[in-house]
DNA sequence: TACGAGTTGCGTCGATTCATGCGTCGAATT
DNA sequence: AATTCGACGCATGAATCGACGCAACTCGTA
């Protein structure tokens, strides 16, 4: 580590702010240097910095400075500010119909899918049930169920057959995370808002999503599919949750306009995450964050898991 | 500094109810802060949300708002006995606001109806896992589940709003009835089919059919909504039910030729149900029978299910 | 069966309170 | 000499307050 320590001055100007509210943050919120002497200059490490950078972050999005502090204290780094987003590796097209339609996902993955041909529900649940039990949730959806779901997609818009399978399937696996929600009592009211996009019709990786955030202990509510800009609008006026994931499958669905509409809402602003392959890098409104994957998503969701609400200060 | 001093905001936000409710509370029940200042904002310590938690909890079991008040004030960790579906005596009146209709239907009904509006999916599940667990599935299903859902659905095609409300609770009906499948181990192979008719996209009744019989002990298959004819007899072709249960919520998704195809159908099922109100008695083709609600489904299919027993133990 | 009375949640409006960023000042630090 | 420190104060926008009213629901009654 380079010992650098940056002065207030500096660190103001870095961060664009003046001196006096790097004082009044440190006073207020507590958010200043980790080691300092009253009387004594301010001495900025790079973690109090990176702290620093991350309530200049969320400040930015409109997060009440309170909140805000307290999110910076704890979580240090929550994620990149949206520059390194745009790099992001196209994760595994399994292309290529072959017979198998799981192709070399594992053998866990050929016996669900044998399940499901036989349409055996309760060899479904135990299969899948067991693979979270063993590996969580975000394993068992990235190297499982996803593939599984994947192939029978594929398969069911070449052959428009499967139909039938791809529900059950679908059933069980939700029914698997609804299950997974349940037994994890929640620890608090829950501030992060979960909604598929208008029109948006699949709604089960948000549902692993959920189901990620409840094994990690974060409280979180789910609205499900097709909800309408409307509808989503009033539930975060209702709710007021600190950030809100808005799911979209297909490009179709992905109006940029709903997430412009999230922002600039008659309730607070708040943190917006635009998931799913749907949205497009590039004309998504500004101050939207866009997970590459469930894994980044519940990182990035972790960071607001702590913070009971409280816009009041001492 | 009391680092709990929760604003009027946070407390509605984290409670699911609007500030103004807040503030009625305070001044129409007396539940507000207990240290507060007229003209000074509120300020809600630990004891005066525990507070206003019974309150929230009370409610979401059908207690009438000037009742429960009552009894948050005295007595915040206590609560009169939580009773089943029909149970609780009506001392006062129970008035309206932005709820659901849920016409004389109980006090679970309004709570679930106001847990329904707050969004809040725990008290929801909390009730209806309740409900289940004393009435049964028939009784919460009859007396709780479809009038909130008619409320919500009757509001939803008048106002066009509430869509989110009825995602939420469908969500939680679903997942809970799953729960009670889950619940219940099979005791053999499943001879009972279900399915929605073509375009039929209204699962929940089917699924309220299959958690009763998971109670009762029958096994079955359920496939879920928007089961085109050809899957389905490919599902029939491939499982070689004993009995069809095919659902259908509206005439127009109501199509005898599906009902026929079963019966000409190469693997043909013992007994086909025409279940739903979507289906009109006068043109069902001969042999089908139609249960006017579920209670009727299920001692049809658990007659069903003891001829099998017979048949086979003979 | 229709209607009035009672209850309840919440929207709206003008006034007020509060949180917040930053400027200023005398003393201390580097 | 150049900053920075701690303390205080100020301007401003957001949040809240109190009051009022409205719409909707339930229940008792005719």
């Amino acid at each position: 580590m380079a010992d650098e320590a940056l002065s207030a001055g500096a660190v103001a100007r870095r961060l664009g702010v003046a001196v006096t509210t790097l004082r009044t943050w440190h006073q207020r919120y507590g958010l200043g240097p980790s080691e300092h002497v009253p009387g004594h200059h301010r001495r900025y490490t790079p973690a109090d910095l990176a702290r620093l950078e991350t309530m200049r972050r969320l400040t930015a999005n409109g997060v009440a400075p309170a909140e805000a502090a307290r999110w910076a204290v704890q979580a240090p780094d929550t994620g990149p500010p949206g520059a390194g987003v745009g790099a992001g590796k196209r994760s595994a097209r399994d292309g290529g119909g072959a017979t198998i339609p799981v192709g070399r996902s594992g053998p866990a993955a050929r016996g669900l899918a044998r399940s499901a041909m036989r349409l055996d529900s309760n060899a479904i649940n135990e299969v899948i049930d067991r693979a979270i039990r063993t590996d969580g949730v975000v394993t068992t959806w990235d190297t499982l169920l996803r593939p599984v779901l994947a192939g029978i997609g594929e398969r069911h818009v070449a052959t428009a057959a499967l139909i039938e399978v791809e529900h059950l399937v679908s059933r069980c696996v939700s029914e698997a995370f609804a299950a997974v929600v349940r037994a994890h009592a929640p620890d608090g009211p829950p501030r992060l808002l979960l909604s598929c996009a208008d029109e948006e019709q699949h709604s089960l990786p948000l549902e692993a999503l959920g189901a990620a955030l409840a094994e990690a202990g974060i409280a979180h509510r789910l609205l499900g599919a097709r909800v309408p800009v409307r509808a989503l609008l009033e539930a975060v006026n209702r709710t007021g949750p600190a950030a809100v994931v808005l799911w979209s499958q297909t490009r179709s669905t992905a109006d940029p306009a709903q997430l412009t509409a999230l922002l600039t809402g008659p309730q607070r602003p708040l943190l917006v995450f635009a998931a799913g392959p749907g949205w497009r890098a590039g004309s998504l409104p500004a101050g939207v964050v866009r997970p590459v994957d469930l894994a980044e998503a519940l990182s990035l969701a972790a960071a607001v898991r702590d913070s009971l609400d409280q816009s009041a200060a001492g």
